[in-house]
RNA sequence: GGGCCAGUAGCUUAGCUUGGUUGGAGCACCCGGCUGAUAACCGGGAGGUCGAGAGUUCGAAUCUCUCCUGGCCCA
């Protein structure tokens, strides 16, 4: 039996329940179980970085992955929803380091790596916690109890096969390249962590003289980075500039020709030269420091194409150690790498003026210490955009670091092919920012100097003459290869340093390669790791790849996305996922990037506690594409609630309240569609071809489409449209077929809209639904099948009268407003002229606009003749323009004719001959206005297809009829201000004028119905428990009532 | 510095693919109405240089270019 429930809907009370509900009855389990042996639906997800609280962008991706998932699995798709937990890297090890008050790595060593990691491997499962709980809270379901998780010894020794691939197929090599370096964490990061630290910052940059070997001139050069001049080995120019050498300030200087305009701003010099670039090749000039003793040949000019005319002086000094740029030159002419900072980032003892300082910190000394040798010609403030480390927040020193790589160019056109492969939603992002990336993509920086992470399995042999090189792809080969492997060991640092392994070659010790490597190439092979492939699992891979769909947030293009591909590309040749999903970054409020400095983040959870994970749900999905930002704030997570969620809520509310009056039985009384009228035909329509659209914007990923369609379906058609004109049907008493109909209605539409709604709002949609199922019904929504439009049901001939119905209501209501008679008053007829396609169109509907506009009667008229006079009067501008000074007597002529006869007259033979003088003169339509005059007691308006007329003759019948409905209307308020039930029945004292009285006593039953009472007396002193008197217009009237 | 995405009323947004009546809603605001109809509903009003400028066209929110602002990505 439907039951009526509370009033007030209470999110936090009724998903409590749910997830209780939930969680007593496996439903989660069973939606999965069900679906056994169905065609699958493979999911990937992107495990979350445990290294910290969710945010509202994480509860954006979890919300848009269960929609996806919930909506696939009631279609009949079979999905596994494995967990994931990303556990490795950097973060993590941050995260620790702050809370230990450790604060570089030399204080984790002594702390002793394997206590380090034991607190690492804490502190994730720490954070796990809140995620588990936040992801229950949103109802995402994913199985959290079978997770990945990305440190078990299974995901390692699944990574470490897959870098034996790599390695097999000589894609994994050591090379030195300079690298943004963060000396704090003294560590490489890889392309996506810079990418996230950049700032603008301000900087001092020197134009610098660095004096000839054979000639008393200087080449002027220009750098931000005064620390790397310790290290300089080189100038380069470019070979096809030409550079000046002039004498300015009584010395002589050499420089780009381009920039003598902004070096010397209009000051006077003296030309005394000019030269290509070429020309300076291999032209030596003094070390600016002696700290230096290269073993190659060092200070001289070298050429360059990289060299702009931008900014500096066209001549760039180099050191092969602090840029990538500068390495590469110094490969080609064999310069010494001259590398004189420590990993720490402070200068080693041979700097003696500043040994032990910071690099960056001793710019303003190295700086002064050049101005006092007066080789500094001039010292700019520069801005610029400066890498800073995205965890830590030091600045990033550029050094040539000895690390592993895994040659991505290599499979580059593979990689590009891949791509081409796979739906990219937006699409633009396929060919647009992933396209370009990957098609000049770079060799993967894979190792860290780290600890908590994925141990590099490659080993040297530790003899000198031998140094093989192994890289291990298995458990079972490490215990092949090792002295001893223990039972019970984990495949981190430092238990695998330790690990005593026997050249294969010659059977000395071997070492391994310190490293971790970096956590995205963890993440990124998720797609076989997470099946322990290819140990375990290898049918279940097989079947699970490639997946069908994942779906992240923008800042992962590069990130998991480029990994997976990437990965999967040197693996298998082939693309890793089929759909991917961007979703749109959340900022707050103003539009600005939530961060925790600027303290614009907005705790999830107070509005999960206030609106609910349903108002929060439909807020995320309903706001704007997925791939758009979102501005997110709980004023609008309020706007949702109130506008949908509760609108929803008390149409629901509003049907159940009568349905169970009724004692409505859906297995007995549901009334078959035929025998139902036009407007439960008419909703019937609606809701079908709401269906049918949303199915379809889902193909698309537009699921803010899909949301606005069935949030205008529910907010217009059907309560305010719907439910509004139904009102009438359930409020007479007796259990009418017409009234079951309606009944029947809205239960097939609530019934429909709970698994509509069931993916995007899991919560209500399975309040509503467990209270009108029936026992032979799944026994949860998320069980059924999802919802399909029934053709048979879309009328489109129906719903084109009742937008012309509903436009004729708007124009009605618009035109009683206007004449000033309130709607509470019934008037006598309305006319509706309109062709008789219109008509035939619009005529079984007109009851619904006889009580909208309250009028006794509708006709149909094919012109308004009767109703409207048509009468013209001259154009005396365009009569007088054409006739001059003849228009005058014209006009006086046609004054004196009859302008009803003249304008039937024009109409018929569509010109009129006046005699002036005899002179024949034509007159046209052109010639006159028309004049249209409604009759009196006729008002017009009009719509697009039809005129509506109504009479405004206002009989005593029809006043007293008001009459009657004003005194209902105020018996209704004070029942309501008794807080009474809508079924309690009441007894109504009224005292009015005697005459009115009278005219009353017709209305007696009529009044007796809309106000459930009992009987009706009319008195002079009404009794009752609530006792008012009413100023109606300029009667008065008195009314008690009492339960 | 380069690339991509976005910019429409105080706020949230539709329309842009494929140029064509007067740029459509919702929230908030004002006036009126209606109500056993809800955090309502109905009618009316006010509120727009469609980010700016130029171009193409008979006609531009829509197409093209330049610029500005914001976001993201890259350097």
């Amino acid at each position: 039996m439907i039951k009526s429930p509370p009033q007030k809907y209470n999110p936090k009370q009724v998903e409590e329940k749910i997830l209780k509900f939930w969680a007593g009855n496996e439903i989660f389990k069973k939606s999965i179980d069900q679906r056994k042996g169905c065609t699958p639906y493979v999911f990937l997800e992107g495990p979350p970085t445990a290294n910290g609280l969710p945010h509202p962008g994480h509860i954006l991706t979890r919300v848009m992955k269960d929609l996806v998932l919930r909506y696939q699995t009631m279609n009949g798709y079979y999905i596994l929803r494995k967990a994931g937990w990303d556990t490795h890297g950097l973060p993590v090890e941050i995260e620790v380091e702050k809370k230990l008050g450790l604060e570089d790595k030399q204080a984790v060593e002594n702390f002793g790596i394997k206590k380090f990691n034991e607190e690492c491997k804490k502190c994730v499962f720490q954070y796990e916690n809140a995620w588990v709980e936040m992801t229950k809270r949103i109802a995402f379901w994913i199985d959290m109890d079978n997770p990945y998780i990305t440190l078990t010894n299974d995901y390692i020794e699944s990574v470490w096969w897959s870098l034996k691939q790599a390695w097999d197929k000589k894609l994994l090599y050591k090379g030195h390249k300079v690298v943004p370096y963060c000396p704090r964490c003294g560590t490489a990061l890889s392309a996506h962590e810079i990418s996230q630290g950049y700032k603008n910052v301000e900087e001092p940059s020197i134009f610098i003289k660095f004096k000839l070997k054979k000639e008393d001139a200087y080449f002027l050069a220009w750098t931000t980075t005064p620390w790397t001049l310790i290290s300089n080995v080189a100038l380069a120019v470019h070979p096809d500039e030409t550079y000046v050498k002039i004498r300015y300030n009584n010395q002589i200087l050499i420089f780009a020709e381009q920039r003598t305009a902004t070096i010397l701003k209009g000051q006077e010099y003296e030309l005394l030269d000019g030269f290509s670039g070429k020309e300076l090749e291999g032209i030596e000039y003094e070390p600016l420091f002696d700290y230096a003793k290269p073993d190659k040949k060092a200070w001289y000019v070298v050429l360059a194409d990289f060299i702009t005319m931008d900014d500096g002086t066209g001549i760039v000094h180099i050191a092969p150690a602090f840029g990538e740029d500068d390495y590469n030159v110094g490969k080609k002419y064999d310069l010494p790498v001259v590398q004189l900072v420590n990993p720490d980032g402070t200068f080693p003892d041979e700097v003696k003026e500043w040994k032990g300082k910071f690099v960056k910190d001793a710019d303003p000394s190295i700086i002064e210490h050049l101005q006092k040798r007066g080789l500094v010609e001039g010292v700019h403030e520069y801005k610029h955009d400066y890498p800073f480390c995205w965890r830590c927040d030091s600045p990033l020193l550029y050094y040539a670091m000895e690390s592993w790589f895994i040659a991505m160019k290599q499979v580059q056109e593979s990689l590009v092919k891949n791509n081409n492969q796979i739906n990219w939603y937006p699409e633009h992002l396929q060919q647009g920012r992933f396209g370009d990336f990957i098609r000049e993509v770079k060799d993967w920086a894979l190792s860290r100097k780290r600890y908590w992470g994925t141990p590099l399995p490659i080993w040297t042999c530790t003899d000198n003459k031998c140094k093989y090189e192994i890289c291990i792809g298995s458990i079972k080969e490490l215990r092949e290869l090792s002295e001893k492997l223990p039972e019970d060991f984990e495949l981190h640092k430092p238990f695998v340093d330790e690990l005593k392994i026997k050249c294969p070659k010659c059977k000395s010790p071997m070492k391994r390669e310190e490293e971790v490597i970096d956590c995205w190439y963890d993440s990124g092979s998720a797609f076989f790791a997470q099946w322990h492939y290819p140990f375990d699992n290898k049918e279940k891979f097989k079947e699970n790849f490639p997946v069908d769909f994942i779906t992240e947030a923008l800042d992962q293009t590069r990130g998991w996305f480029y990994s997976l591909l990437a990965i999967s590309t040197f693996l298998f040749d082939k693309y890793p996922y089929k759909n991917v999903l961007t979703l749109g970054l959340i900022l707050d409020k103003d539009g600005q990037k939530m961060s925790k400095s600027k303290r614009n983040y907005v705790d999830p959870d107070i509005i999960l506690n206030k609106e609910g994970a349903d108002a929060l749900r439909w807020y995320l999905v309903s706001a704007s594409a997925p791939w758009m930002s979102k501005r997110f704030y709980e004023q609008a997570v309020k706007e949702t609630l109130g506008k949908f969620i509760l609108t929803f809520w008390n149409s629901y509310n509003f049907f159940t309240t009568y349905a169970s009056l009724d004692k409505f039985d859906p297995k007995k009384d549901i009334v078959p569609y035929e025998k139902r009228n036009s407007l439960d035909k008419w909703v019937l329509s609606r809701f079908n071809k709401t269906i049918f659209e949303v199915n379809s914007f889902f193909k698309k990923f537009e699921i803010h489409k899909a949301a606005r369609e069935i949030e205008d379906f529910i907010i217009e058609d059907f309560s305010n449209w719907y439910l509004r004109r139904s009102r009438k049907r359930l409020w007479i008493e007796e259990k009418t077929s017409d009234k079951l109909a309606g009944y029947s209605t809205m239960y097939d539409v609530f019934l429909g809209l709970s698994k509509l709604l069931a993916p995007f709002i899991p919560f209500i949609t399975e309040d509503i639904y467990l209270n009108l199922r029936t026992n032979e019904m799944p026994e949860s929504v998320h069980l059924c099948n999802y919802i399909q439009a029934d053709d048979k049901k879309i009328n489109h001939h129906l719903e084109e009268g009742m937008e012309k119905i509903r436009a004729l209501v708007e124009a009605g209501r618009a035109l009683r407003s206007k004449i000033g008679i309130k709607v509470r008053y019934p008037l006598g007829n309305a006319i509706i002229v309109c062709d008789k396609k219109i008509e035939d169109s619009i005529k079984d509907l007109l009851d619904l606009l006889n009580e909208e506009i309250n009028v006794k009667e509708i006709t149909f008229e094919r012109d308004t003749s009767k109703f409207i006079t048509k009468s013209i009067k001259p154009n005396y501008s365009t009569l007088g323009k054409r006739l001059k000074e003849k228009s005058k007597a014209v006009v006086g002529k046609i004054e004196q004719m009859d302008m009803k006869k003249v304008y039937e007259e024009l109409i018929k033979n569509k010109k009129i001959v006046v005699n002036i003088d005899s002179e024949k003169i034509n007159l046209t339509k052109v010639d006159f206005e028309i004049i249209e005059t409604e009759k009196e007691h006729i008002a017009r308006t009009e719509t697009e297809h039809a005129i509506l007329l109504i009479d405004t003759t206002i009989t005593s019948e029809l006043k007293t009829e008001g009459f009657a409905r004003e005194i209902v209307r105020r018996i209704q308020s004070m029942r309501k201000e008794l807080d009474l039930d809508v079924e309690d029945r009441i007894a109504t004292q009224i005292k009015v004028d005697v005459d009115k009285r009278a005219a009353l006593q017709d209305w007696n039953d009529y009044i007796k119905t809309e106000t459930r009472s009992k009987d009706i007396s009319f008195t002079e002193k009404p009794l009752g428990k609530l006792v008012k008197k009413w100023k109606i217009d300029e009667l008065e009237a008195e009314i008690g009532i009492s339960k």
